[in-house]
DNA sequence: AGTTTTGTCGTGAATCTTACTTAACAGCAC
DNA sequence: GTGCTGTTAAGTAAGATTCACGACAAAACT
C-alpha cells in the first residue's frame, strides 16, 4: 500500500548520518565504529549506507582507513531528506490511491493519513544535521574526534 | 523497538469506526458490509473489530442481523484512541529505552523520535469521530442510513 | 616502482522476525 | 437451525538482520 512511516530503518540512519557528522575527524569514519558506538547490528547498517551513499548523502571510501563522510556540509542535510531516502523505494506508484475504496475512505479517512505524513515530513524538513549536532553539544554530548572539527565541502 | 507507526491496520480500524459512525441505522452494521463497502480484507478487519470490541469502542451484536455499534458517542471518540488500540499490544516496556545506546543517540536523535510521536498522537486525539462524519457530510458523501440516523446511549 | 597484502566499502542473496491475510470452527441470539 | 460475532491457528508477504564474496585503495613489502 505505500504506507508513511517511521521506522527502525530511519532511526539507524539518522543515528548514523549524525554520530558521521558529529565524531568525524580527519579521516572518515568506519561503519564498524558507529555501530558500535550506537549499538546499530553491524551488517545491517551497511545496507542503510549504500542507500545514503547512492542518494548523494554520504560519500565512502574504500580501503584501509576507509569510512564515510558527509557529502555535503551539516547544513545542507535535513533530517526529512534522510527520512526519504529510508522510505521504501519499490513504492513508486501513489501510496493510497486505491480505485475499489468508498468515498468515505478516499475522500475523509486517507487524506487526514495524508496529511498527517505530509505534516511530519514538513518537520522533518525543517530540521538539519546541523541544528543536531548544535543540540549535542548544547547538552555536553562529547564528541570523538576532540572538538570543532569542521566539515570541507 | 516499539517504534511510533502509522500502520495499516490502523487505517482499517479507522475507516470501520467511521463506516458504522456514518452508515448506521437502525440495525448495527456488519463486518460483511464495511469490508464491502471500504474495500478492506473480510476476515481480517473481524481481528481488528475484536480488538475495538475488547477496548470498549465498539460493541458487537450476534446473531441474524447483528453486527457493531459504537459503544459510545461518536464526539466522545477520537482518532487516537483508535489508533492506541490498534498500537502493537505486546510492546509493554518502554518504547525506545535501550542501555547500550551512546549518548548521542539516547539524549539527541531518540527524542527528536519520540517528540514527533507523541506531537502525531496530540494532533490525532483532538480529532473526534464526529469531526469526520461532519467532514464527510460537508462533502456531500451519502450515508446508507437516508441522513441524521442519531446514536443513542 | 611494482607487487602483494590488508582493510575497508559495495552488492546481492539467505535467513529470521514481524505484520498482514486467510481459514476453520466455536458461541450466541434470533 | 441459521446467521451473525468471537477466537484461535495456519499461511503469505514485508521488514529486519545476517552472511558471503567482489571491488577498490591505502599500506607494506620487496
Amino acid at each position: 500500500m505505500g504506507m508513511f512511516r517511521l521506522s527502525k530503518k530511519m532511526v539507524y540512519a539518522l543515528e548514523a548520518v549524525v554520530d558521521i557528522a558529529y565524531n568525524a575527524g580527519e579521516h572518515p569514519a568506519q561503519s564498524r565504529d558507529i555501530t558500535k558506538r550506537q549499538g546499530i547490528p553491524q551488517r545491517y547498517l551497511e545496507q542503510v549506507m549504500q542507500r545514503l551513499v547512492r542518494a548523494g548523502v554520504l560519500k565512502g571510501v574504500r580501503g584501509p582507513r576507509g569510512g564515510y563522510r558527509l557529502a555535503r556540509e551539516r547544513r545542507r542535510i535535513t533530517v526529512g531528506e534522510v527520512a526519504r531516502v529510508l522510505e521504501d523505494a519499490d513504492d513508486a506508484q501513489d501510496p493510497l490511491a486505491g480505485d475499489d475504496v468508498s468515498e468515505l475512505a478516499d475522500r475523509v479517512v486517507r487524506p487526514l493519513w495524508r496529511d498527517l505524513g505530509d505534516t511530519i515530513m514538513q518537520e522533518l524538513d525543517s530540521i538539519t544535521i546541523e541544528d543536531l549536532c548544535q543540540s549535542a553539544h548544547a547538552k555536553g554530548i562529547d564528541s570523538e574526534s576532540g572538538e570543532r572539527v569542521q566539515f570541507d565541502i
